[in-house]
RNA sequence: GCGGAUGUGGUGAAAUUGGUAUACACGCCAGACUUAGGAUCUGGUGCCGUAAGGUGUGGAGGUUCAAGUCCUCUCAUCCGCACCA
């Protein structure tokens, strides 16, 4: 029989969509499976990474459908962002239409791959729905505090006029027009993601079964806690004089309390308020607030080249020894962590000590090694034993950390603290593709949430893209309104959210059924039956960011009452990249193979069966050409081999005791096969081994020609291979079998009844050669017979041990 | 620097609790059928060796009757974070 891919696919893909085969049931009382992959931005194509990521959550589904679970899988598109509207200053489209157009094109894609999608629930985003639910959730947030704004710094292109996020700096420059980029002081929206920061650490234990343990330890780092001590440095005397009294001294923060007798200057960042004050009322020297400005103006990278500072002839005291330290701006001072200001303990920190060799500042040594001499040549920054420490010199550190806290506390001049490397979420983009944040300007109100049933906040459509700005700014009509609360005029926010949001919470969106669609964004007993997320499958590229946000998300919606759970995704996999020639797939690089052209010359279950087979999902997967032929050919002897198999409607009976060797050994292999088909879909996710075992067991039937083992060996592959390959096994199964077949099967453990096992032979744990036993035979015949056949290793020896592990083999230790 | 992972044939990769290393596939070699083959089928294929045998999971040690698997050290590659006080 010739196996015709294309007549094949085209012919399933229209029978499943008449008959909503994907469509999950609203009967609560099934037990469900929610299978998620990371829904796509609407780029244009489908990419090779896309097709594992779908192929792999497919696989799931499918596999749980033919288990008789009550599944959604469902697909959306992340439609929102910047290529929109780089497509639209390189084109001249339109986001909207240039989005929708590759909305309509991927779908069609999905399509021809076979996935199984639930059509009913598609959305994209960029969707006004979406947008009026989303907006109503921002409000939501901004009522409880969580949602507030600020200045802060942020990255600005000169050239673009634009906020770039951290991932568009590109080495100091903007990612589009080469630009160096500034820190700009700019009034933002931020989400409240700190007040979470513990909650999002210490949850991460619940999700040790189910998520990659580098994920894991990814977002641990990123959230970055650590404890330690806050003071407050004063200012001495003559310094509050020069100060003006307007401030008394800044807080600073510190791991290593321990070292504390050790600090011998003190740094400020270059942005702290206390720096900024003295140079807006001229209290510096021209040539210090040069050096200060060339520090803040540095890129990032530049910054981080060579530590520089710049002493600003002020003094603070030691808290406890009350003696006279210098204040210095520093450059590694970051603004941003902790409070933008440090003591520096240079005998016990690299960074303070790189700092005082340059500027010649005082290392002063307090903590040594236990057991050997301190090195004068370089920082020593292990613990040890503290000297000249005044009541705590011969602690050692951690006993002095605790207890020099403790001191702090007693004498109220300082506390214990925690800090996090982990910032609010900055959300707002100055860019016109993105979902409209609904707050108005008022003159007399300030600024004014907009009501909820005027929303959603939609974008306007006519729109100059220059690439310039924010293209809602300079909209002539849309940002003017009314105030919700006075009703004068007011101007509309033209700032839009961070992509991120979108995605912080599709997950839920996708659990509302699609008949009330409109009316809600979903039902608190829709979300109670579908969530958590069983397998969630994507990319690990979003290891910290999108799931970090979407489990923020989900704990803020627990805090608003909308759900009663913690965590969002149960188990996670996240796929490993696909590459050609050793490297990540790229345009740039012209190592791409289009999903399309191999749709078209081997179709989409060549495709899927290639990647799934050629390494397991969590691998890298190195592309193939003559690879993909091979499942090729597999598909194509598959399906010729289905002319062996009678049309039935129920698994055949048959009397395995009856059967030749071959007939036996190819019934083992097909259960094999299921069993191990079991494992991989439930617990390890290795489809590579599932598939080889699959091919074994073909390879047996092969050597025999009994129609009823061809027929259940049949019965059995078909199923276990539907999820991969749905449609070759969906043609063979109607053909051959109604379709009767794609249920759970189970496994006849009789085949695996042996009449005899054949056990290995290694002297002294060298394998040399075998015996072939009876299942029930007694450990003294066996080592009997090991001991004959392995007669010629044994000649002239001593044995001293015999050992036998039970249906594996014979160990005999021998000595000369 | 800190954290995480990975190292097995020519290649992608297998290997329950430690128990005959290299399943399955690609590639290669040989053969069959063919006007032809980039189709199909059959057989072979870790390395050295005619063979007996030796050797072999990045490297060096160790534990054990037995180590790809456990322990110690080490090298290499990849990923994430990174002047985080």
């Amino acid at each position: 029989m010739e196996y015709n891919a294309k007549t094949i696919e085209k012919q399933w893909q229209e029978y499943w969509v008449q008959n909503r085969s994907f469509e999950p049931s609203e009967d609560f009382s099934r037990e469900k499976k929610y299978i998620l992959s990371m829904f796509p931005f609407p780029s244009g194509r489908l990419h090779m990474g896309h097709v594992r990521n779908y192929t792999l959550s497919d696989a799931f589904a499918r596999y749980y459908r033919q288990q008789d679970f009550n599944v959604l899988h469902p697909i959306g598109f992340d439609s929102f962002g910047m290529p929109a509207e780089n497509a639209a200053i390189k084109n001249g489209s339109h986001p909207k239409k240039w989005t929708y157009d590759n909305i309509d094109y991927m779908k069609g894609e999905f399509k021809s791959l076979g996935f199984s999608f639930s059509k009913e629930r598609e959305l994209a985003t960029s969707d006004e729905l979406y947008t009026k639910f989303e907006q109503g959730f921002i409000i939501d947030m901004y009522e409880k505090g969580l949602l507030y704004r600020k200045k802060g710094f942020l990255n600005w292109c000169p050239s673009c006029h634009t906020v770039l996020a951290n991932e568009q700096v590109i080495e100091g420059s903007c990612w589009r027009c080469d630009t160096g980029v500034v820190k700009k002081d700019m009034n933002q929206y931020y989400f409240k993601i700190t007040k979470y920061a513990d909650e999002l650490l210490d949850d991460l234990h619940k999700l040790e079964n189910g998520w990659p343990k580098q994920v894991l330890t990814m977002q641990e780092n990123w959230i970055g806690k650590s404890n330690g001590l806050e003071f407050q440095l004063r200012f001495d005397d003559d310094s509050l004089a020069k100060l003006e009294k307007k401030f008394d001294g800044f807080d600073v923060f510190t791991t290593r309390p321990d070292t504390i007798y050790g600090v011998s200057y003190a740094a400020l960042a270059p942005e702290h308020e206390i720096v900024t004050y003295m140079i807006e009322n001229s209290l510096l020297d021209n040539e210090t607030v040069i050096k200060i400005k060339e520090m803040k103006n540095a890129s990032s990278i530049d910054r981080q080249k060579e530590k520089s500072g710049i002493s600003l002839n002020l003094n603070v005291t030691h808290p406890l020894t009350n003696k006279k330290v210098p204040l210095w701006v520093a450059n590694f001072v970051l603004m941003d962590y902790g409070s933008g200001a440090v003591m520096a303990v240079p005998a016990h920190d690299e960074r303070d000590f790189d700092f005082a060799k340059k500027y010649d500042l005082p290392i002063n040594a307090v903590i040594k090694p236990f057991e050997s001499e301190l090195e004068s040549s370089k920082a020593y920054t292990e613990t040890g034993e503290l000297f000249n420490s005044e009541i705590f010199s011969g602690l050692n550190s951690k006993e002095a950390q605790s207890k020099i806290i403790d001191y702090f506390q007693e004498k109220k001049i300082g506390k214990r603290t925690t800090n996090y490397r982990l910032k609010d979420w900055g959300v707002s983009r100055q860019r016109y593709w993105g979902a409209p944040i609904p707050f108005v300007h008022c003159d007399s109100c300030g600024i004014v949430m907009e009501k909820k049933e005027n929303l959603p906040i939609a974008l306007p459509d006519d729109i100059e893209i220059t690439g310039e700005g924010n293209p809602l700014e300079k909209h002539q009509t849309w940002k003017h309104c009314k105030c919700p609360k006075c009703g004068e005029d007011a101007i509309r926010e033209t700032d839009t959210m961070d992509t991120f949001v979108e995605s912080s919470w599709y997950f839920l969106r996708f659990c509302a059924s699609p008949k009330n669609w409109e009316k809600e964004a979903f039902s608190k007993e829709q979300i109670k039956y579908w969530m958590g997320v069983d397998h969630y499958i994507g990319g690990i590229e979003h290891a910290i960011l999108h799931l970090l946000y979407a489990r923020f998300f989900t704990k803020v919606f627990r805090d608003l009452g909308y759900l009663e759970f913690d965590e969002p995704f149960e188990k996670l996999l996240t796929q490993g990249m696909v590459l050609k020639d050793g490297a990540k797939m790229s345009k740039s690089k012209g190592n791409t193979v289009d999903p399309d052209a191999i749709i078209e010359k081997y179709g989409a279950d060549t495709a899927r069966l290639f990647i799934l087979f050629a390494a397991p999902p969590t691998q890298e997967l190195e592309w193939n050409d003559s690879a993909v032929e091979g499942a090729y050919k597999f598909l194509k002897r598959f399906y010729d081999r289905s002319s062996h198999v009678n049309k039935i409607s129920t698994i055949p009976q048959i009397e395995h005791a009856t059967l030749s060797k071959e007939e036996k050994f190819a019934r083992k292999k097909v259960y094999e096969a299921l069993a191990r088909a079991e494992d991989v879909y439930t617990q390890k996710y290795t489809f590579n081994t599932m598939i080889a075992g699959v091919m074994e067991a073909m390879n047996a039937l092969n050597l025999q020609s009994n129609e009823k083992v061809w027929s259940e060996g049949y019965w059995v592959l078909t199923s276990i291979m539907e999820p991969v390959i749905p449609h070759i096994c969906w043609e063979i199964s109607s053909r051959c079998f109604s379709l009767k077949n794609l249920t759970p099967q189970s496994v006849l453990e009789e085949v695996f009844v042996e009449e005899s096992i054949i056990l290995g032979v290694s002297i002294n744990g060298k394998s040399r050669c075998e015996i072939e036993v009876a299942p029930d035979a007694s450990k003294e015949s066996i080592l009997e017979a090991a001991k004959e056949k392995a007669q010629k290793w044994l000649e002239g020896k001593t044995l001293v041990k015999e050992i036998l592990v039970p249906k594996k083999l014979v160990n005999l230790v021998i000595k000369d």
